[in-house]
Formats: C-alpha cells, structure tokens, sequence
DNA sequence: TCACGATCCGGACCGAGGTCCGTTTAAAGT
DNA sequence: ACTTTAAACGGACCTCGGTCCGGATCGTGA
C-alpha cells in the first residue's frame, strides 16, 4: 500500500461519536513543498476548469494531469484517488457549512433550539448539494466507504447531537442517519431530476420529517 | 449504444408511481437460444462458485468468463454489466421477497393493517440483506442508478402504497424514500460491521422509525 | 435435407483508475 | 556555497470494466 497522503487519513477507528473538532479535512496540512502546494494548485485549477467545461464526466485523471501540465502520479500523489481530487473541489463551501454551524448565528448555529437548528440544517445541506450536485454526484464514494469519509461523520455527528438533546429518550445515532438519508445527494437527484420534484417540496418534506421523527410521546 | 439486453430494461419513465406488477426482471424473458441458456447457467454457477471460494471482490468479469469456459463478451451479453451479474445472483431471493410482499401470509403479505404490514417488511428485508450482505454490496449500482433500478422501485412502491393507507395526509413517496434509505445495504453493513451495531438494535430502529413516522397526529 | 437469417460467440481492443520506481529537487544542516 | 535526504515528480505499466465485429451456430421454413 502507498502512504499516499494525509487529506483523508483514513477514519480507522469506526466510532459513532461525534467528532467534532476535525473540520473535515482542514487542520493539520502538513504544510506541502513549494513546488508540491503550486503543483496543487495548478490540479484543482485544472480540474475546476474540466468541470466547467465538460462537466464532471470529463474530469478524467489524466485529463486533469496534462491541463495541469503535470504527472499523472503528482495527482494521485496529492489526493488520493479521484474521489479525493473532487472532494477537494467541494471542500470550500462543505468547510463554510461547517463553520455556519459550529459558530455561526441561530437558527443554523448555535443559539436556537434544536428542532428548529434541525429545520434550519436540512434546508442548508438541501440547498448547498443542489448546487453543485453534478460534482457532489460525481464526488460520492464507494458504497463501502460513504459513511467513513469525514465530512459525512461530521454532519452525522452534528445531527446526532441535536438530537440527542431534541429527543432524549430515543436512539440518536440511528435516528440521525436516517435524517442524513434523507439528504443522500444520489437521493436528492433522483427525485429532482428524474421524478421532477421541486426543490420546495423535498424541503418540505424535510420540515415534516423532522417534526414526525421529533415527537416525543411515544406510540400509545 | 449496443441495444445489450432485456434483464433490466433501462426504466426510462421516471415516475414516482408504484410499478406494481413486473416482479423485477422475472417475467418477459425472450426464451433464449439453447445455446444462450446453457451459457447463461454455467456462468451463473461459475460466478456463485467464485463468490463462495474468493469472496465478491473476487468476481471479475474475466475470471467468470474463464470459470465458465466463456468468451468474455458473452458475459456482458448475457448481464449487461457487473452489477447486472451480481443482481442474477441475488435475483433468486429477491423473486422470493417480492411474492412474499404481494401475496404470502400476513403480516408481510396482504391482510394485516399497514403499519403492522411495514414493520414486518422492514425486519424482512433487514434480515435478507444481512445473509448475502457483501454480495449485496458488491451488486450495488452506481448511485446515480440506484433508485432507479427495478427491485428497488418495487420495494420502494411498495411502501409507497402502505404508508399512503397508514398515514393519508403524507407526502408517501417521500416519507418511502426515508425508509427506504434506512434499510440501504450500504447503511447496514456501516452500523453492522464498522459500528458493530447487533442486529436487534436495527430491527428496533426500524421499528421506532415506523411509529414516528407513521403518527398521525400533526405537529400541534 | 438444405439453405438462410437472426442470434450468439470470442477475444482483440480501448479507456480510465491506480501503482511503481528510478530520477529530480526543495530545503535544512554544515 | 556544498552536502544530504526526505519529499515530490513523471510516466511506463497493470488491471479491469466495457465495446466491437468477423466468424460460428442455432433453429426455422422449404
């Protein structure tokens, strides 16, 4: 196995505890070479200009190597696979979300009450997939791994949280992972793509999610 | 784009609607040539063999078609793709599930009240999926097809239709997709494998998520 | 029985992701 | 400035899914 690289240090210990403090993949760049951080550079340019003009099907790996003028092994060298070269494409915006919610203001961050910091999650995560969801398509992961991939166990844990204080008596991590389903971007795709749903329709359907699986009184 | 084959007649109507009646790939097969048929049987037998001796991992297109003694076009041929051999492969059971849903004894069958109906179909498709998890995985299409492919659309009409008894005022389709999500193959080997949840833990997930959902009582 | 056409077969071929390893180079130490 | 070394580089190479098409085969109608 090659070392690869540290973007996404693979998760390794399967905990459902939230790990909160790990902003995905933001804290401990090992601080790269000259010439490796401006040949990172060059990629993400590189692809970012792939995608615009071709879409995400075009960003092949050797597409993105030569328009970066660069080695194919340098793109593997610096993110893994492809998935990680996509994934860093939406790393920005997935880091802005994170940041909204740690620190930002009520009712996404904290300050508000947790049902309405759940409302106020799902419509963020809804709108933020829906653009870009070529590339948040496109930069899913193998099966297997989906749930491993940090920036998923961040807004898992976050979830998880809010539910556990929304709804103490009832199995918070599991509860959170179908709150997350919901908000699956394949999921989301399928229902505004190919069965034409409008975009306020599943956010309604989020709002009436969550107020269903929030109820307190238990069955009878 | 080579016309490939009937197994799984891309849907191409993208609707939300329950396809009740084509019990996914079982019924308009074309009577295949005799020479077809006996191929389409030793590669099948082949595939399941490597399966047994090398895990899903194991499964390459080319180690089947050698397995069966096969030109490695007869196999995509016969399947259309990976995922479409590996689906054959499942296809039995899934046959089994599908009768059981329309017309086996309650609960799961027709006759019980529906919620009593969903929560005896979520415990069974858990239960089936566990067996054959790996393989289930492995069968996994690309997630921009997933919902698109026919057993998922079944299962999913299928709850469709149950909650639209069980909780009039919903958003059915929508509230199916949520459950649906909970029983991915992928959700449970992650709370199964890598969360080291027992399995009695998810039943009674699933069976909490029901309820919830299924209260009819709005909000306040 | 024979001929003919639709169906099927096989394996060469292609593209893309991912790996390997000999070479180059940035940058820290002297 | 010179040495040293860990890091980065590049592109040949491998594997595997998927396609193509000339040739073999089945089954049918005469």
């Amino acid at each position: 196995m090659s070392a690869s690289l540290p973007p996404f240090p693979r998760p390794q210990e399967p905990t459902d505890e939230p790990v909160l403090l790990e902003l995905g993949s933001g804290a401990d760049e090992p601080c790269l070479r000259a010439d490796a951080a401006r040949n990172r550079a060059r990629l993400l340019e590189a692809a970012a200009r792939l995608v615009a003009e071709h879409g995400a099907a075009g960003v092949t790996m050797e597409a993105v190597a030569a328009a970066a003028s660069v080695g194919k092994g340098t793109v593997f060298r610096r993110f893994g696979d492809r998935t990680g070269l996509l994934m860093a494409l939406l790393d920005h915006s997935a880091q802005q979300l994170q940041g909204a919610l740690l620190g930002g203001p009520p009712p996404l961050g904290p300050g508000a009450p947790p049902v309405e910091r759940l409302q106020a999650f799902g419509t963020a995560v809804l709108r933020q997939y829906v653009d870009h969801l070529e590339l948040q398509l496109a930069a899913q992961p193998e099966p297997t791994r989906r749930f491993s991939f940090p920036p998923q166990r961040f807004l898992t844990g976050h979830v998880t949280l809010l539910l556990r204080q929304a709804v103490p008596g009832a199995d918070a991590p599991l509860l959170a992972q179908v709150l997350m389903g919901y908000l699956d971007p394949a999921l989301i795709h399928h229902l505004t793509e190919e069965c034409g749903m409008p975009l306020e329709r599943l956010e309604a359907g989020w709002t009436d999610l969550v107020t269903r699986v929030t109820r307190t009184e238990l069955p009878r």
